[in-house]
DNA sequence: TTAGGGTTAG
C-alpha cells in the first residue's frame, strides 16, 4: 500500500502538500518503512531529485517523517540533503531541529556554513551567527563567498563587528558585489555612520534597486530626511524606478518633512503601478496619511487592501488613537480581534491611549487586565508605561503609581510618565517627589521628556530656585535651546514672575514654531501686560509663524485679564475669518470671562446664550466668578445652577456662590448652599498658601496654628497691621464669609493662609528680598490690599501666584493695576 | 542552495 502511495505521489501530485503529508503519515504508521525505502526514497539516484519532495514540506511534521526516511537510508548526513534539511527546519521556525541537522553534517563545505549562519539570524540568534562565522574563517579548506557575508553583516551588535566583516570582505575582494555591498551599506546606516556608507555607495560601479534602497532608508534612519530625498532625485534622473521597497521607506520621510503633496503624488504613483497590492506599500500609505490627520484616506487605503497584515490593522488602529478619534480605534480592535488577528504590544498601546481618551474607568480596567492576563506587564515596558500613561490621562493617579511601582524594570520614560502623570494632575510636589527619586537611580538618566515634565511642576509651585537649577542640568546637557525645553523655561520664568529672564530666553530659542510664542505670549497675559502680549503676536505674524489655537487661548485671555474687551473681540472674530480656526469652548470660555471681568456680564451671559456649542463648566464659572467680583446675586444664582448641573462635583463653585451671598448679608442663602453641598458630600477644598525657602517648600493651611514659628508669625502680622492702619488700611469685611462679630472678622482676614506665608517669609529671609507666595485658590480682595501695603512696608517685591493669574507687589502697587 | 534593501510605539 505504501508503495502505492509513493507512486501516485510521483505521478504528478508531489507539489501540493496535503497528499504529501498524507502519505508521510501513512507511511509512518506503516509497518514496513525499509520495505519502502528499499523500493522508493532509497532507491532514487540523483539527490537533486529530491527538490520536489523538499518542496513539499510545509510543515514540520511532514519534514520530520522525510528526514526520519533520510536518516534511516543514510542520506541525511550528506552535504546537500542535510543541509537542505536544516534550512527547511530555519525555515519553518524549528531553530533548534535546524541546529542539530548542521552538526550532524561531516565535512561543512561553504554552503552548509552559509546556511548556519543565516538560519541563527533568521532566528534572531546574533551572537551564535558571529560565532560560526569566525569558526568558518578559522577553517582553512573552506572559503566564504558573497553569500556568507551579508547575513553576518545583520548580525552585528556594533560598528567595531562591521568593520571587522568589511575587512574580511575587502581581503576577499567581494565588497562590489550588489548583495554585501547593499549589506554594508545597511549596516554602516545602523551605526549612524551614514557618510561612510555613502562613500561605499557612491563607488559602487553598478547598483540595484536593493543598494539605492539600502541609501536612501540609511539617510532616512539617520534623520537626513533632505539627504534621501534628493538621492531619491538622482535616482530618477538615473531612469531608475521606484520599487515597493523604495516606496516604503520614502513615505514616513514625507510626514517628517510636512510634505503631504510629496505624500500624494507618490501615493499616485503606487496606483499608477499598481503597487498598492504591496502590503508594505499600503501600510506606510495609511502611517502618513495618519500623520497628516487624513483619516478618510487612510482609511480607504485600508478598505482597499485584499490582503492585511497584523501591521495594517495597528496602523489603522493608531491613525484613529492619535487623532483623538478613540471609538473607531476601538472598534477597527474589535474587528481586528473578529477576524482572528492576534493583537501584539503595539496594537495594546494604542487600545491604552484610545481608552484613556474615552475617559472611561472600566474601558481601562479591562485593558489593564487584558494586559495582565497575557503576562505583558511583566514582560514589556512599552505596555507598563502606557498603562501608567492611560491611568494618569483618565485622572486615576493612585493607579499610575501602583503599576508604576510594581513594574519590574524602568526606563526613562516610565519615570517621565509618572512624573507628567502627576503634574498634569495638577499635583506638582508629588511629581517633583519622583523626579527626586529618578535622580537616585544610577541606571536611569533624565531626557528631553523628564525636563518638560518636571519645569512645569516647579512653575506651578513657583520653585524658582530648583527650577533654576534644573535650568542647570539642562543647560549642561545642552538643551536649553530645544524648542520644548527651552519654552518650558520661559514659563518658568514667567510663572515665576522673572518676565525680564523669560523674554531673554524667548529671544535665544528657535521661533518658528507657535510653542515658544505662546508660552511668552500667556505669561505676559497673566501678568495684566495685555499690551505687550498683543504686540508679541503681531511680532509673531511679522516674522511669518502661522498662530494655532493654543496661541489665541492665551491672546484671549491676555486680553481678558488686562480689560482689553474691543481687542478680544477682534481677535476672536479674526481667528475664524483670517485663520480659519474654528473656536473651541476654551475660546468662548475666554470671552465670557473677558466680558465678565470688565463688569459686563450681562453681554457675557447673552453671549453665552448665542454660543453654537453647549457651554460647559469653565464657561459658566467664568461668569460666575465674576459675579463674585462685580456682586451681582441674580446671575450669580443662575450661573451656578448651571454649574450645578454640568460638574456638581466642583465644590468650588458652591463656595463662590455662597460668598456671592454673604458679602450680601444673605446669611439664608448661604446656609442653603452650605447645606446643598453637605447634602452631595462634599467638602471645600482648604486653603493653603506655600513658599520656597532654603530649597524646602513651606506649606501654610488657613489658621494654621501648629508651626513652630506659629507665635512669631502672628506677633509680625499684628506688628504690620498696626502700621497698614497708620497708612490709612481698614480691613475689608467683605470678604469675610462667616457671620461673625467685626473683631473675629479681622482675626479671620489675619488668618489667611497667604499672610502667613508672607508674615513667614519677613521673618526668615533677608532685608528687602523677593517674596514668592503661591495660592491655591483665588487671593481676596482684602489679601491683595494687605500685600501692596507690606511690600511698600518691607520694601519687598512679593509675587503671588493663585489658582487664577499672577500679583506682582512693588512699592505698595500691583501690576495688575487692580484689575483681576 | 545559502544572501541585501521596507511599514507601526509608550
Amino acid at each position: 500500500m505504501s508503495q502505492r502511495l509513493l507512486l501516485s505521489f510521483k505521478g504528478g501530485r508531489s507539489t501540493k502538500s496535503l497528499p504529501f503529508s498524507s502519505f508521510c503519515c501513512k507511511l509512518y504508521s506503516s509497518r514496513s518503512c525499509n520495505e519502502v525505502l528499499s523500493n522508493g526514497v532509497a532507491s532514487r539516484k540523483k539527490e537533486k531529485d529530491f527538490e520536489h519532495l523538499f518542496k513539499s514540506c510545509t510543515k514540520i511534521y511532514i519534514l520530520k517523517c522525510l528526514h526520519a526516511l533520510l536518516v534511516v537510508s543514510g542520506k541525511a548526513q550528506s552535504i546537500f540533503i542535510g543541509t537542505r534539511l536544516g534550512n527547511l527546519y530555519a525555515h519553518l521556525g524549528d531553530v533548534s531541529l535546524s541546529q542539530k541537522t548542521f552538526c550532524m553534517i561531516e565535512n561543512k563545505d561553504a554552503y552548509t556554513w552559509n546556511s548556519m549562519i543565516s538560519s541563527y539570524v533568521r532566528n534572531g540568534n546574533f551572537r551564535e551567527s558571529l560565532n560560526c562565522l569566525n569558526e568558518m574563517l578559522s577553517t582553512a579548506d573552506v572559503k566564504p563567498d558573497f553569500y556568507t557575508f551579508p547575513p553576518a553583516l545583520k548580525a552585528c551588535g556594533n560598528i567595531l563587528d562591521g568593520a571587522r566583516i568589511h575587512c574580511w570582505v575587502s581581503k576577499l575582494g567581494l565588497e562590489w558585489d550588489v548583495f554585501v555591498a547593499a549589506s554594508l551599506v545597511h549596516m554602516y546606516c545602523r551605526f549612524q555612520s551614514s557618510n561612510v556608507a555613502f562613500k561605499i555607495f557612491k563607488n559602487m560601479p553598478f547598483r540595484d534597486m536593493g543598494c539605492w534602497n539600502a541609501m536612501i532608508s540609511g539617510f532616512c534612519q539617520n534623520g537626513n530626511a533632505i539627504e534621501a530625498l534628493s538621492l531619491l532625485n538622482e535616482m530618477r534622473l538615473e531612469g531608475i524606478k521606484m520599487d515597493s521597497v523604495t516606496i516604503a521607506t520614502v513615505l514616513p520621510i514625507c510626514a517628517q518633512l510636512d510634505d503631504i503633496v510629496h505624500g500624494m503624488l507618490i501615493h499616485l504613483y503606487v496606483i499608477k503601478h499598481g503597487l498598492e497590492l504591496n502590503v508594505f506599500v499600503s501600510n506606510a500609505l495609511i502611517n502618513m496619511y495618519a500623520r497628516f490627520g487624513e483619516l478618510r484616506h487612510a482609511q480607504k487605503v485600508f478598505d482597499d487592501m485584499i490582503v492585511r497584515d497584523l501591521i495594517s490593522w495597528n496602523s489603522l488602529i493608531a491613525a484613529y488613537e492619535q487623532n483623538n478619534v478613540p471609538e473607531k480605534a476601538l472598534k477597527y480592535f474589535h474587528e481586528m480581534r473578529v477576524n482572528e488577528i492576534q493583537p501584539d504590544l503595539l496594537t495594546i498601546v494604542s487600545l491604552a491611549s484610545s481608552t484613556a481618551q474615552t475617559k472611561s474607568f472600566h474601558c481601562c480596567r479591562s485593558v489593564h487586565g487584558f494586559i495582565l492576563r497575557r503576562c505583558w506587564i511583566q514582560e514589556d515596558v512599552i505596555v507598563c508605561n502606557a498603562v501608567v500613561d492611560m491611568y494618569a490621562k483618565l485622572g486615576f493617579i493612585h493607579c499610575s503609581r501602583k503599576v508604576f511601582d510594581e513594574m519590574p524594570i524602568k526606563d526613562v520614560i516610565s519615570w517621565n510618565s509618572m512624573i507628567s502623570g502627576y503634574a498634569q494632575n495638577g499635583l506638582a510636589s508629588e511629581a517633583i517627589e519622583i523626579y527626586n527619586m529618578m535622580k537616585k537611580c544610577d541606571d536611569v538618566a533624565p531626557n528631553q521628556g523628564t525636563w518638560v515634565s518636571i519645569l512645569p511642576a516647579y512653575a506651578h509651585l513657583g520653585a524658582l530656585r530648583e527650577g533654576m537649577r534644573t535650568h542647570g542640568h539642562v543647560f549642561r546637557v545642552a538643551l536649553n535651546l530645544d524648542i520644548f525645553v527651552g519654552t518650558s523655561l520661559i514659563d518658568l520664568y514667567g510663572k515665576c514672575g522673572r518676565l525680564d529672564d523669560a523674554m531673554s530666553l524667548f529671544y535665544e530659542v528657535p521661533r518658528m514654531s507657535t510653542v515658544p510664542w505662546n508660552a511668552i505670549i500667556s505669561c505676559h497675559g497673566i501678568h495684566g501686560n495685555g499690551r505687550v502680549s498683543l504686540k508679541l503676536f503681531n511680532d509673531m505674524l511679522g516674522e511669518g509663524v502661522k498662530p494655532d489655537h493654543v496661541t489665541f487661548l492665551s491672546l484671549l485671555s491676555a486680553c481678558s485679564h488686562s480689560g482689553l474687551v474691543d481687542e478680544g473681540k477682534r481677535y476672536f472674530h479674526m481667528m475664524e475669518q483670517e485663520f480659519g480656526i474654528k473656536p473651541v469652548l476654551k475660546h468662548y470660555g475666554c470671552i465670557v470671562d473677558m466680558f465678565a471681568r470688565a463688569g459686563r456680564l450681562e453681554t457675557a451671559y447673552r453671549f453665552i446664550k448665542s454660543m453654537p456649542l453647549q457651554p460647559d463648566a469653565s464657561v459658566w464659572g467664568a461668569l460666575l466668578g465674576a459675579c463674585r467680583i462685580h456682586g451681582n446675586v441674580e446671575l450669580g444664582k443662575l450661573a451656578s445652577d448651571n454649574l450645578f448641573e454640568v460638574d456638581p462635583e466642583n465644590v468650588g463653585y458652591y463656595v463662590v456662590l455662597s460668598n456671592i451671598y454673604a458679602n450680601y448679608g444673605k446669611w439664608e442663602g448661604v446656609k442653603e448652599v452650605r447645606s446643598l453641598a453637605r447634602d452631595r458630600g462634599l467638602k471645600k477644598t482648604p486653603g493653603w498658601s506655600s513658599i520656597e525657602l532654603n530649597n524646602k517648600i513651606e506649606v501654610f493651611y488657613t489658621a494654621n496654628q501648629s508651626h513652630p514659628q506659629c507665635y512669631e508669625i502672628y506677633e509680625e502680622l499684628s506688628i504690620l497691621t498696626a502700621k497698614m492702619k497708620s497708612l490709612g488700611y481698614t480691613p475689608d469685611y467683605t470678604f469675610v464669609l462667616q457671620d461673625v462679630e467685626d473683631d473675629e472678622k479681622e482675626q479671620i482676614l489675619t488668618s489667611h493662609s497667604e499672610r502667613l506665608a508672607i508674615a513667614y517669609g519677613i521673618l526668615n529671609t533677608p532685608h528687602r528680598s523677593p517674596l514668592r507666595i503661591y495660592k491655591n485658590l483665588r487671593v481676596c480682595g482684602d489679601c491683595h490690599n494687605v500685600t501692596k501695603l507690606i511690600s511698600k512696608i518691607t520694601e519687598r517685591e512679593i509675587i503671588v501666584r493663585d489658582s487664577n493669574r499672577f500679583h506682582h507687589f512693588k512699592d505698595g502697587v500691583c501690576s495688575c493695576g487692580d484689575y483681576w
